[in-house]
DNA sequence: TATGAATGAGAATTCATTCAT
DNA sequence: CATGAATGAATTCTCATTCAT
């Protein structure tokens, strides 16, 4: 019971300290590079010694590879219940869109990292980064497809294409909305890139 | 008379030398990444002494600020020609957007450098870069506005928002052809990009 | 009763430990030198938690110098009963001499960790390290001098220098056999190497 | 006539600087072991910058193996010449023997470094290493061949074992040597060693 | 007694920048 | 003007050792 109890305290101990990790380093990667930030940064915002980094992450890159590995799996956990119900894969989409920009716009510093750092970048070229990325732009091509099928999108819509216009459109806007002081109300903006995409892919 | 001479040699000297840094530059940050890329390295590839860039560049903060503005200004060489006949706003937009697809195909160094390194990125906040950006998305806004004016594009389009969709498409593009190895042809795909678009910004 | 049978099986399972620990620095130490083994690597290989190195060895110094003292120890308690008949000291040396090829041989580890890392090396001038030698070289000279008093050697042979060269050969020998890949039959070439030198130390 | 002088001087400074760092390290591997001495250490005692060290070694390593290198070399030329007259194989042996003592003797930081750090020792499997000893070693093998032809060593001396006992000898006598302080002559006990190899040796 | 976790003190290496010539 | 050489300041990573439980 007691040795239990240790353990799990313990274990929560560790826990913490890895998200503490992760979150400095997130913070730091988004305002100034990864290549610009040191794992000294990263531990004196952590507020943590700096060998014990490394015995939560393997090396530096190993960490780098960790950061949109933990945000994505948030940002899924928080679409899949909404998107249980609706079956209109347009309105699937649309959900999976704004919950994306929702999600960024509640942890600026993952945008930060994400569409300033990551992607695009020659770090995007890293399998365990590109595999999560494809994943989740698959996703979109999936439902873009569904569309087409259900007749709401027009037959000659390249899926790819269209996909690409979602991803560099969130893309564009979210650095934009960053480098600019985020000024305005992002989720808006992403309502009204989802709404002329979509025009553009109906068959009006 | 001599001097002169000899003054205009050195001086070509000089700009031949300025160029071949910038090329090294752009072709190394693009393949490895600004904060990867030694001084040294790029003097080893321009074929100069490393204390030689000192001479045409304050730092290496300058040296990078100057890769997008020589590049920029290469483009904007090529794009104002073509746009001198036409004037329907429209078929302006078009040939501004696909003639930076075709930079891009010819030069995919520097499309590494700008969509994987610069645009979107940290640096991109830096003044310099900032300004040089804006003021090509600029063009894009304008004439988005007069194709509204006109009557091609719908009165309720947003002008910004369209113009974030043209770039984040063109960056998603490029990006994903860079990186999955520029497997198919950029500049139709870049004119799919535009159709696609092109469909959703009009009065149908 | 039964806590003194729980106490010897901590005893028993106490000296497991410590001879785990010990064969497995003798493997290591052999393999990527001293300096290079770390000691979270003898625990990974002893499978002993890390810090229980600490309950049996006071430091990694420690840990070094007991790893001579108990190989020593070992081919001491092989020599003797091989020794106790024979009465000649030109036999007596041979047999220890043959037995200590013998030992290598059936321990490579030992060897490399003892001819390749501590003997000869900077570790030797260590007292532990030098009293442990310098015993067994005595016992070379005390058996060569008897050798010389029997007449069975020359009168002007200086038991010295007769004892490093038996040493110097042994320590050549092996550790050429080492790092070739072991590749013939040491103890066959220690007796090549006893007979030459045999031949040298006689009154012919 | 002016930069040649300077070009000449700055060579000059070049090659002191690179033997100045080569001598620390002799001196402090021999002293401490090369694991043990780091490249502060070097550099402190060299009286170079740290980063110095860089301008003439790749790395660490590089530097360490550099170190027989040198010595060989001079080794090699101080012998040359006392052979070049003799005929006689077992006079050669002898003069290749002794010039060996009489460099440790004088240069007693490379006798530690070789004799009790680099061979025998793991890093004597480095393929540099290896091939300048198995040279070195090569030459004895060639005397002793040549000797027995000669008919001075007895037809059925095997020359590797024969070196083995040369080579195997003259390490125990020098390490002994250092590890006590240098207390005798070194080349004396030298001679003491070849003559009893050289009875043994040959066709009394 | 046993041990998982933590950490301070280095270690090697890199690199932008300076400077003497 | 040009440049080879030099270097200080970081940076990542390792590891023996300690300590709370």
């Amino acid at each position: 019971m007691a040795s239990s109890t240790t353990l799990k305290l313990k274990q929560q101990r560790s826990r913490e300290r890895r998200e503490q990790i992760l979150a400095a380093a997130t913070k730091l990667f988004g305002e100034k590079g990864i290549d610009r930030t040191s794992l000294t940064d990263i531990a004196a915002t952590a507020k943590v010694p700096l060998s014990s980094i490394y015995d939560y992450f393997a090396d530096k890159r190993a960490l780098v590879l960790e950061v949109p590995e933990e945000n994505f799996a948030a940002l899924y956990q928080r679409t899949e219940p909404l998107l249980s119900k609706g079956s209109d894969p347009v309105e699937q989409l649309k959900i999976t869109f704004l919950t994306n920009f929702e999600y960024i716009s509640e942890n600026p510093s993952w945008g930060r990292v994400f569409f300033l750092e990551i992607w695009p970048s020659v770090i995007a070229a890293e399998p365990q980064i590109k595999k999560a990325v494809d994943k989740y732009a698959m996703r979109y091509v999936q439902l873009i497809k569904q569309a087409i099928r259900a007749g709401s999108y027009r037959k000659n819509l390249d899926p790819y294409t269209a996909m690409s216009l979602m991803m560099g459109g969130m893309c564009h806007v979210t650095a934009v909305w960053l480098l600019y002081g985020r000024r305005y109300d992002l989720v808006k903006k992403g309502k009204a890139v989802f709404t002329t995409l979509d025009s553009g892919f109906s068959n009006n």
